[in-house]
DNA sequence: GACGATCCTGTACTTCAGTCCAATAGGCGT
DNA sequence: ACGCCTATTGGACTGAAGTACAGGATCGTC
């Protein structure tokens, strides 16, 4: 568990004594409140009063300190709430007074990038997404994707729909460099000059 | 982390090396063997090799072992194959070629009850299932062309064609400094981060 | 006249992208 | 055994992108 210093935010900044007891270094900071921190914590809490909401309050938390991650703490937790609040970017949603012992685990989880979301709301997630036919490929794959490897596809695509070497990095467990690596000899096969031109070939916008 | 012994199981009971680094005392078993644990581990790793159906295999698993949660990891990740493994009820899906140290990650956050699932596939998932009403689908033009200045929307076409600042300067005969200014205001009125994620939004390829 | 929005521009800085040098290892075909 | 391709990785470097500070000019509105 990082030891850097967790921040609850919440309409009038109170700081519930089962937050102090599961982050005993927590600070408090009311939405309104114009005070800001000297660093970006490591994770926000937001709580969420009865009726106010999720995605609006997420929004705020990101203008004052920047891309934290968030957990969302509800006094009335429905799925309808957390989806928004997922929808928002949310990467935990859990009860207001949940146990200091499963807060202390939800910010283990969401501090090593796993997210925290009810079963019951998983399964919903995963009903509703069955439904939808599933996306018309990019770009005929032959126009460009014949022209690289496996590897090179996989870094592509990724590329191309806007992540950064970093992010494309995390997300095939290789590192920036052999991302950077594989970005070069995409550029050069298909003859572009850096990522958004790959992006627009990609995505059919742009004859090589 | 869990000192408990983790499994895992594959087609034949390979065990990779780098399994073996991250959970020096697993276990590994073949699917079709009929060896059975002494008692159930605490977390089983699924490995999925091209073409095999995620579903089946963690079926197979649960027949096995119990109820038991299950990370999958796969040869070539892709959203369908992590839709049908989390429907199927695993608790993570990663690649099978993810660091070590990225896997005790994993099990430290599947071991305390998170999910460990991709960015791309959760904004899926909420925008299947979300009835919360969405913004209106950028792409059409007026979506996002309606929150820019004139000025701006010049700027924000030119770069989304994949123009450098330099030659958007030169084409609308300003400074580079000033299309840097207008990217910079046109990046905050549309919420994106650059100008890669600019060409995804005027193409209607990317929700704002 | 004051104010806000828009357009334009500068200096300065950090981060990221991209490129160039290098290397190892595994798989595959000859 | 050898050569080639692919995948992976490192260090080092340059240039572009993006951001933060600052400012001036024009125009429309109050």
């Amino acid at each position: 568990m990082s030891d850097k210093v967790h921040c609850f935010i919440s309409q009038k900044g109170e700081l519930l004594p089962r937050w102090q007891e599961a982050f005993p270094q927590a600070v408090a900071c009311g939405l309104e409140s114009k005070v800001s921190h000297g660093s970006t914590p490591p994770l926000a809490w937001a709580h969420l009063p009865t009726g106010v909401a999720g995605a609006q309050v997420l929004d705020a938390i990101r203008k004052r300190l920047g891309d934290v991650p968030i957990v969302v703490l509800s006094d009335q937790p429905t799925d309808e709430e957390a989806l928004s609040c997922f929808a928002a970017g949310a990467r935990g949603y859990c009860n207001t007074h949940a146990t200091a012992e499963l807060l202390r685990r939800v910010a283990d989880v969401v501090l090593q990038g796993g997210l925290w979301i009810g079963e019951s709301l998983m399964q919903r997630l995963l009903q509703g997404t069955a439904r939808i036919p599933m996306p018309a490929p990019v770009g005929a794959p032959s126009d460009w994707a014949a022209l690289l490897t496996e590897r090179e596809r996989e870094v592509a695509l990724a590329v191309a729909e806007g992540a950064s070497n970093k992010e494309v990095a995390r997300r095939l467990s290789i590192t920036e460099r052999t991302v950077k690596a594989h970005a070069g000899a995409i550029f050069e096969k298909l003859g572009v000059r850096d990522r958004l031109q790959l992006s627009l070939v990609v995505h059919g916008r742009q004859r090589r």
